[in-house]
DNA sequence: AACAATGATGAATAATTTTTCATTTTTTAA
DNA sequence: TTAAAAAATGAAAAATTATTCATCATTGTT
């Protein structure tokens, strides 16, 4: 892993750096502000954590300006005031996570792989229409909130995201997401769409999961 | 999507490309199987569609010749024959499905569709000593064979990934798995864990969760 | 070795999800 | 307009998963 350490006082930085290295990542430092910006404008870091106060610019200056440029590479920012409104500003600019000096490497650590593990998630996303399905947390973001999908209901909504604008049967359907070849005498698939619409949609909104008599159902999104 | 069809009936390779163009996808025709070869060096296909007879190669050797070179773009067979043993074989070289002539064009489509969504999830895998992880599914590939995960098992099991190495205490697991803080009357980290070790581990094979008496958890893999 | 603390485990209970079933609503075509 | 087919729905039943609980096993300390 690739991590900036942005940080004036060298004894934390060195220390960041060897306990980094044990674990096999590949740390940079750098001792200001501007020196980060240039870091980053070279380099594809997985993690950035900057120091509030620095020279030239501040970890907070660093950390607005990269959000604004687009870069979204997780941030951690340490600082030495046990403040909540600094929290909440740090947040604020874009910032993943914060953490108050003294700590231990432990608990950078952790708040590292905290911040990664909800970033990935972030990357395993498929969009449709104003919604954006979850691949890993099996939830769905759209009107309605995040709305936490069961097992059929996501297999079901994957489906008709890699389907949509077609029609598909009911057969097919079931075939896809059951692993089953359809058996008249059931309607599972008619109740976990119910079900799946029911977590969908919202007021007058217009139906993304249409029924066509005789035929099937075709999803739209967008 | 790019696809490349590679079929010596001109009608044939004329109507899917028709069709998938109608669908907005980018198609390229070949006619023989040293062709396909030829283009596959070239261009990067989402899909391969290869015809099972065709001069110069034919599409059983090109799929096979390809997956000896580590390619593995997604491949569907066409074939003739209604021919158990063929399907057969085609999977064994590498093919990812198989249709017989004649076909519907939304037959191979749902087809394709379901070889990319299958493909797709390939990509989708944390992989830790001789095990896999497969995100999208919540299963383990490992010594035990394929094996599901609930819910929690699986979020567990993605902490520990994470986390491999370092020694986790249960508080911080309740925490981040469960999202609750720890409550010291519930033992719902032991239960759990006792349950993916038992899907995980097999005979005598080395611990990949080690308990660390009065610390933690360790996670080993590799 | 003996005790106390911690962890492991099987089984009971609770909660959730999946499937079935009976009934109502909608759609199409006569 | 009406009858038949298809789809929607509420609720019951079945299956799965999560949590609790009681008990047993292991570890570290005295």
């Amino acid at each position: 892993m690739e991590i900036l350490i942005a940080e004036d006082e060298k004894p934390i930085a060195d220390s960041l750096k060897k306990n980094f290295s044990a674990e096999g990542h590949h740390t940079m430092i750098v001792y200001d502000g501007q020196a980060a910006i240039n870091a980053v404008s070279k380099i594809q870091f997985d993690v950035i954590i900057l120091d509030w106060r620095m020279p030239e610019l501040t970890g907070y200056e660093v950390c607005a300006r990269l959000r604004q440029e687009g870069n979204n590479t997780p941030i951690i920012l340490l600082t030495a005031l046990n403040d909540i409104a600094n929290k909440v500003e740090a947040l604020n600019i874009g910032a993943d996570d914060y953490i108050t000096k003294p700590f231990s490497f432990e608990e950078l650590n952790a708040r590292i792989k905290a911040v990664l593990r909800r970033y990935n998630n972030h990357t395993v996303v498929l969009p449709f229409g104003n919604y954006s399905l979850n691949l890993i947390e099996r939830t769905v973001e759209g009107p309605k909130g995040v709305v936490r999908l069961s097992e059929k209901e996501f297999e079901l909504l994957r489906f008709f995201i890699l389907n949509k604008g077609t029609i598909v049967n009911k057969e097919t359907i079931c075939e896809q997401v059951w692993g089953i070849k359809f058996l008249p005498m059931t309607n599972i698939v008619e109740v976990t769409i119910k079900n799946l619409r029911k977590k969908l949609e919202f007021g007058n909104q217009k139906k993304i999961i249409k029924s066509i008599y005789g035929e099937g159902y075709i999803f739209f999104a967008d």
